[in-house]
DNA sequence: GAACGTCCATACAGTGCTGTACGGACGACG
DNA sequence: CGTCGTCCGTACAGCACTGTATGGACGTTC
């Protein structure tokens, strides 16, 4: 067992961890230093401060957990199908459980805010496209894609936060394939 | 002008509006003092610590936030028209903005914890019995409910994390209409 | 093998919060 | 008028975290 030697990329993680977590309160630098196994005095060699970690874990999720995601499936001509390819993979392929919630619990903090309007606008307007080419109107297709995407940040907030209340929304894939089934089908009807 | 003299009401008031605001750790003893013009001596006098103020202002949230508005629309007769109304009061007359998306990113508080699962669970019970009312089976009443509650949780962050890029969700009735009618319609196809 | 770059430990000052101990102001009430 | 209960200020010890300064271990390179 030789020693690990840290990077940059090694306290991302972690703090992504910790940010999934504790929230943004939890993303400190002693406690994820413990964590690691060594002291602060690792951190302030690969970081400037505290909010600079902050910012490189939020532009790491930005990039992995939104843009990777559309890539995926980006390619998928009919829309209806895109649609349900692209729920279930976020719903079901999540590398960072429990991360939204905090990020949208802290959204005034100046360094989440930016991010969070980012990632936020445009999986929106991913869906608005999406709608709009099957069919929808311009109007009623973001309307739709708004509703959509509440849906799906809220079961993920009910997944993480309440899972013991509602235990469909982590263990019956049925309950999921309702869920895709009824935001999919819901810009079906005129 | 005479010196106001707090009672426990004010302080779980203040705590209910830093709650809101700064999530779970901004319910801190010494900045809700200053910002009510006292010192922390005062505090000490009305609850036994921090985590007693926690919980009592969940415990308030739990009563009014969540009772109050079910015993407002429990006596509607037709169903499809008590859930209507039910979200057009969540929705618009939610006096507590913004408190639920940081309740849902601290669930794993020992003390946030069992309050929320109790409002969770009533509510989606509560939806649960409309749907049934209203001709669907008791599972796909179950299921729609999740549905119709995370779409619900969803908008509602949505609203307070990010206003600017979801700017329906604050200011346009009609987007209103559309959540509404969508979530309430939903059910009433086989 | 000596110099250099990389990564980390230690020690320190500073800050913001908690909880406790006390003392004092102030009105009600006898 | 004095006593008592209510509400609040002040002062203190303690804890957790931040950021800085400094030195040292370790591998690489020539």
């Amino acid at each position: 067992m030789t020693k690990p030697r840290l990077g940059r990329a090694d306290w991302i993680t972690a703090a992504l961890a910790a940010l999934a977590n504790g929230g943004v309160a939890a993303v400190a630098v002693d406690p994820i230093a413990t964590a690691l196994g060594v002291t602060r005095g690792s951190f302030y060699w690969h970081f400037e401060n505290r909010a600079d970690l902050l910012r490189a874990a939020l532009e790491w999720w930005e990039q992995e957990g939104t843009q990777t995601v559309i890539d995926q499936v980006r390619h998928i001509a009919d829309p209806y199908e895109r649609l349900r390819s692209l729920f279930r993979i976020a719903l079901t392929e999540d590398p960072t459980e429990g991360l939204e919630p905090a990020l949208v619990a802290h959204a005034n903090d100046p360094i989440v805010a930016p991010i969070l309007n980012r990632v936020t606008a445009r999986r929106i307007d991913f869906l608005t496209e999406a709608y709009t080419e099957a069919g929808l109107p311009r109007q009623r297709a973001r309307m739709q894609a708004l509703v959509t995407y509440s849906a799906y940040v809220g079961w993920t907030e009910l997944r993480h936060a309440t899972p013991e209340v509602a235990h469909e929304t982590v263990d019956d894939p049925a309950a999921l394939t309702y869920l895709i089934e009824t935001l999919v089908e819901a810009g079906r009807s005129a």
